[in-house]
DNA sequence: CTCCAGATTGACTGGTCAGTCAATCGTTCG
DNA sequence: CGAACGATTGACTGACCAGTCAATCTGGAG
């Protein structure tokens, strides 16, 4: 069995990655169980052999990726870092999953973070865990004194998040540019424009001058 | 006929209005449209004597409102005001919005604006004033130097509409608190931590101490 | 009162599609 | 070989629902 998981090409697999291109491409809603069935090129009912609907394809492939990001914020918050680096690596997180497989982080945010009337409010408790994971970054910034004490961690939080958010929708939408360039200079410039403010003052770094 | 609009009432608005609350409570997909006919009191074919389908009762009541909203950020510009002032009114305008008619922004928002395989591929073209609206106020504080210019205001336009939109999702979810008190609060809070930054430094309001 | 036009009604239709299931295939093991 | 079992197939069904339409109502004009 171990041979054979080896040899034969993993059908369930094959079949959560055409439900990638496929919901990315068309959506969710807009989109047929066959459909999937033809781009994972295996017969429509074998799909229901390792799903029991088409909702659960689409809360696999979310659980499955929100955990390592999950992970990641916690994993990010525990290393020895400023406060403001903490944050960048969260949006280089981000940035990059979008960057490695636009397709999925596509089908996360459409169909999953901000559709409030079907998977977003099923999975509202994992998707709070994002928000609270950053909140306790912005909450020991606040306490150690680098951060304003003014405006609440988890107000910050949604903030920030809500910022990456919208650039990935820019992404998304072909609204901003997206070389590899860009996506690299996103991850600073998010984080001077929400740390730093927009406004010119002292708070930014010293970066390269253009 | 101008009589009968008097005292008869209107089925048309009265159709739009159930259907904003059909929608935020259920959700586009997830309602029929029989659904918004009974919520409005009215006959089934009456909805398609007013409207050719469906989504052209979900178009309308997006065009309608966001309209209103462009005029507002144009109208806001052409004031004689400091940038951050300019965009405090604009986040006071979306946020009252929200206040005064929360199902219709939860309608806006979740199934038009973040819809990117739907309403939101059909109507980008005004999201996208949206967006280049703000951006234009950034980019004239940018040229009178005071915002950062290493900052692209396009990117700063999407980072602000992006936190902004966040805090209504915040709210759609009940993840944040939902006082009047926390929505007039929440106005200052968003552009301080947007304009002034996160960080503690010299650009942030003298504003009262809470 | 009659006629007309637009408003209103709700039963019905046609198409779509998620999910089922009986049949077939392929592999392993006795 | 052949039994057994999971993997795989795809035709089929049952439900659902957007949109149609012929009938009815209503109110004003003549």
């Amino acid at each position: 069995m171990a041979a054979a998981a080896k040899n034969a090409p993993d059908k369930r697999r094959m079949i959560l990655d055409a439900a990638v291109r496929v919901f990315a491409r068309q959506g969710f809603h807009h989109c047929r169980v066959s459909d999937v069935a033809d781009e994972a090129g295996v017969a429509y009912g074998l799909v229901y052999h390792y799903f029991d609907s088409k909702e659960e394809i689409l809360n696999t492939l979310f659980l499955e990726r929100w955990q390592i990001m999950l992970d990641a914020i916690g994993e990010i918050d525990a290393r020895e870092l400023p406060s403001r680096d903490k944050l960048r690596s969260v949006a280089g997180f981000i940035i990059d999953s979008y960057q490695h497989d636009p397709d999925l982080m596509k089908v996360i945010i459409v169909e999953v973070t901000r559709a409030a009337n079907s998977f977003g409010a099923v999975h509202l408790k994992e998707i709070r865990k994002a928000y609270d994971g950053i909140a306790a970054i912005v909450e020991a910034a606040r306490e150690e004194g680098s951060f304003k004490s003014g405006i609440p961690s988890e107000f910050a939080a949604m903030c920030f998040y809500g910022a990456i958010e919208q650039l990935l929708t820019g992404w998304i939408f072909e609204l901003l540019p997206r070389t590899d360039a860009d996506y690299e200079r996103a991850k600073d410039l998010v984080v001077e424009a929400i740390c730093g403010g927009l406004e010119n003052g002292v708070t930014s770094r010293p970066a390269a001058s253009g």
